[in-house]
Order: C-alpha cells, then structure tokens, then sequence
DNA sequence: CGCTCTCTTGATAGACTTCAATGTTAGTGG
DNA sequence: CCACTAACATTGAAGTCTATCAAGAGAGCG
C-alpha cells in the first residue's frame, strides 16, 4: 500500500463505523485526489466569513470547528478527527459561518470543490455516506446544545470524554480504555462552556471518583459505565453501526 | 390556487428566502404527495428511537426538537417553523436521536420516504436546496451551542429573539416589527438552558431597557440595533439570500 | 365560579467565574 | 547539566449569575 492511499484509509475507516463499503468504493476512496498539507498546532484553517474553493480531509490531528463572540470569549462548537470533512457543507454553503482551528499538530488532505463534486456525482453511494456524515454533523451539534445547556459542569466533561472514546475507538484510535487527548484543560473548558479553572475542579473529582485517570496527555477510562451513567451518553447520536 | 398549493407555499417561501426557484420547481413543490394531519399543542410527532418511514413538512404551527435528561431535564435544542422539514434526516439515519413535538397547535404534512426520495430523485436542484435546509439547520444548531455555552442568559435570550424574528420574516409571519411567540417562558427557558424563573427576569429586563416589549403572545422589537448589539447576533449563520 | 396554567416577585442556596498565586512540566540555550 | 522560560495544571478566596423554593396575581376556560 502506497502512502497516498495510507492518507484516505482513515477515511475508509470513518465511514465504514457507519456504512458497509464495497471493494470498488474503498478503491474510490484512495483516488480522491488530495493535496496534502501540514499544519502547527493553534492555526486557523478556514475562517469564518471565508468562502472555501476546497474541502478539508483530515488525515491526521484535531480541529476544532469554534465561534467568537465579541468579547473575545470563545466556544468550540465541535470536534473533529482524523477521517472527518470538517467544511463537506462549503459545498453548497457558500459563506463558513465559523472557523476551523487546529487543536494539534495536523496532516490535512484539501480537496479542491469541482474535484470534490464531480467525485460524488460518479458515486453516489459514497456521496449519500457523505451526506449521512454532514447529517451526524448536525446530530452531534444538538447533542452538544444538551451538553452545555442542561447538564452541570461534571456531566459535560464526562459526556465529552464519552464522546470522544467512541468516536476514537471507531477510526482505532483508542487502546484499551486509553486515548491521547491533546486538549488543554482550557480548551476543553470551551468545549464544554465553563472556565478552565472549574474544568480542572471537575478532572480532579473525575480522577478522585476513579472514573477516569489522566497522565501525559493520556486519558484512561477507569469505570465506563459509571461514566457513562453520571454523563447520561447515550450513543444513538453518533449514528455508528454497532454500539459501543 | 387550491388549498392544496396553499399547503406546500409556506415551503416555496421558505426556500426562496436561501434559494431562487423557477415556476416548474414551484409546481413541483405543490405537487409534494401531502398526507396532512392536524396536532394539539404539546403532542409529540415524532420519538426519540423512532425509526420514521415519512418525513414532516410543518404547514402551520411551531415545533421543537428537544431531548430529554433522565432527571427529567427538558432541553429544546431547535425550534421549527412553518416550512421545515424537521425530520428530512431521518431518510438518511435510520433512528432518531431526539423528539420532535409540538409547541402550539400544528397542521403537518406526512410524506412517505419512498415518495420523498423518487421526488428529490426527480428534482436535483430541489434535491440540493433540502440537503441546504439540513446544512442549515447543523449550522443553526452550532449557533445554539455558542448561545448555550458562552452567553449568558439576558443575550441568550435576546439571541433567539432576532433569530426568530428573522426566521419568521423570510416566511413572512412577521408584521412591522412584530411576531407572535406561542411560547411558554418556561419553554423559552428550556431553550435557552435556563430557569423560567431566570427567563421572566431577562424578559422583564429586556422590556425595561426598551428593547422589546410583549403583549398577548405577541412580541413587538423596539430596538434592533441594540438587540443584535447585545446578543452578538450575526445572521450569517441563517445562510438567507439577503441579509436582514 | 373555580380550575389550571402562566407570569411575577422575593428570599435563599448553589454552581461557577474571576482574580491571584503557586506548583509542575517540557523545552531551550548556555 | 543547569538556569531560564513558557505553557499548563492546581488551589484558595471572593464575587456573580442563576437555580430552587415558595407564594401570590392574572388570564383563559369549562
């Protein structure tokens, strides 16, 4: 396997969470044609009020997609991961109503918008599991409008953690109960709409309940099922094919 | 014009104000295969794990999406208005991840996946203007997640006041500055992720400084320019044809 | 008229923020 | 190898926003 295909395979992965591909998708996959790009952590790929000619793959690293509000005061509206197409919708909206903003280093695959259309137009099955991908988008998104605006502080981190493991352990991101979480405590607090001061409060009493343990940016799920309880993380929301 | 065309108008109007459509689309439109049905306020059309065979075009009446905690936390996390189609995703992801009920009495109409599939199968250009609406709606739901997670609750609410009151406008069931909200304050509360307690403060405050005042369910806006001030509010995210 | 639902208001409690200081870790260059 | 720096994590104290509890007022409805 060339390294160019070693590029899309995350993709393959991502979608096979959710749909079964055939053998001439997977292969249709590995062609599209990507221009690959690396970025530092901290920059902004796409801003708010652009108008993208190109979609993102993310090959590897964490995006956040975020919003800013006047006072400066920022909030992550999602998580993207390696195998997600965080602007797939600059296809048909024209103006980004939020940025893109690296959260690690990352490796991103571009894909110019004219590439990109006529690929969908000679598969449409993989363009209907595109779409599918854009819809779970959007079903993650209200789930996160839950998140921040009914459950307390402790909950919101838990759900998040939840959250990621699953979405992590689909693309085989995860070992054993453990996964790289290459958040600060301040970007997190974004995430979940609180202040990072009360994020660190809540990852001391996680690690003190013996739900979770951290070390070296190394996440460890110690009790899934309470954390699953005290979250209330019910996966229907990610749209996977087996839960987790 | 028929009743029948008077049905499906409301969505005529509704894509017009992100898209331009010709007369044949038009009658295209009028030609949905409706099965209409009548609701009581507070009925719920559509469950959580529901697995729906028809899609929903809301004719009349307002309708929330919402979830549900298991302390019996209620968080409403979109609001749907005469033209959407609330569910246009549940022909994509088989189950649904959240409840869709109504917020005052509504007159729906019922399409068969079948027949909504032959028909966006029929009407590309349609077809892309409905897969707009659900980008559109994922962005509305990450706007949500920004007013949630890092306004506080005086611009919480004033924030879903213009967009509201935009929405409503593109529809045209707004009148001068006016539009009637059906909704509780206790609702309102559950929507903006805050007690109606909270919310009847923040609404009598938002009367005081004059920015809006309220009479009979209908709310009047006296002062846009401060109301955008203070909630931050950008309708870039609404993705309209013309800007408000 | 009484019932119910919603709005309104006050008092108290709790969650979370902000400010501020200290501890920890990893990286850099001498 | 150590001093120095910068970023991040941790902790305390005080203050603010919002929730909860409780009770009364108003409006619509059978």
């Amino acid at each position: 396997m060339s390294a160019f295909q070693r590029n899309a395979e995350v993709l393959v992965q991502r979608l096979q969470a959710t749909v079964e591909l055939t053998d001439d998708e997977r292969s249709a996959i590995y062609r599209l044609p990507l221009h690959v790009r690396h970025f530092e952590r901290g920059q902004d790929l796409v801003r708010e009020h652009d108008r993208p000619s190109q979609c993102i793959l993310i090959l590897d690293g964490w995006i956040a997609r975020y919003k800013v509000l006047g006072d400066g005061k920022r909030q992550i509206v999602s998580i993207e991961l390696p195998g997600d197409m965080p602007d797939l919708q600059s296809l048909y909206l024209e103006v980004m109503d939020h940025n893109l903003g690296s959260l690690t280093k990352c490796v991103v695959g571009f894909i110019p918008h004219v590439a990109m259309k006529a690929w969908l137009a000679a598969h449409p099955r993989l363009a209907a599991a595109m779409w599918r991908e854009t819809l779970i988008s959007g079903s993650i998104s209200r789930e996160w409008v839950l998140n921040v605006g009914a459950r307390e502080a402790y909950a919101r981190v838990a759900h998040v953690l939840c959250e990621l493991y699953v979405r992590l352990k689909a693309i085989g991101r995860t070992e054993n109960d453990s996964f790289v979480l290459p958040l600060s405590q301040s970007a997190l607090g974004e995430a979940v709409g609180v202040s990072s001061v009360h994020v660190n409060r809540v990852i001391m009493a996680l690690r003190k309940d013996g739900l979770i343990a951290v070390a070296q940016g190394v996440v460890t799920i110690l009790d899934i099922t309470r954390l699953i309880e005290v979250s209330s993380f019910d996966d229907t929301y990610l749209h996977m094919r087996q839960a987790a």
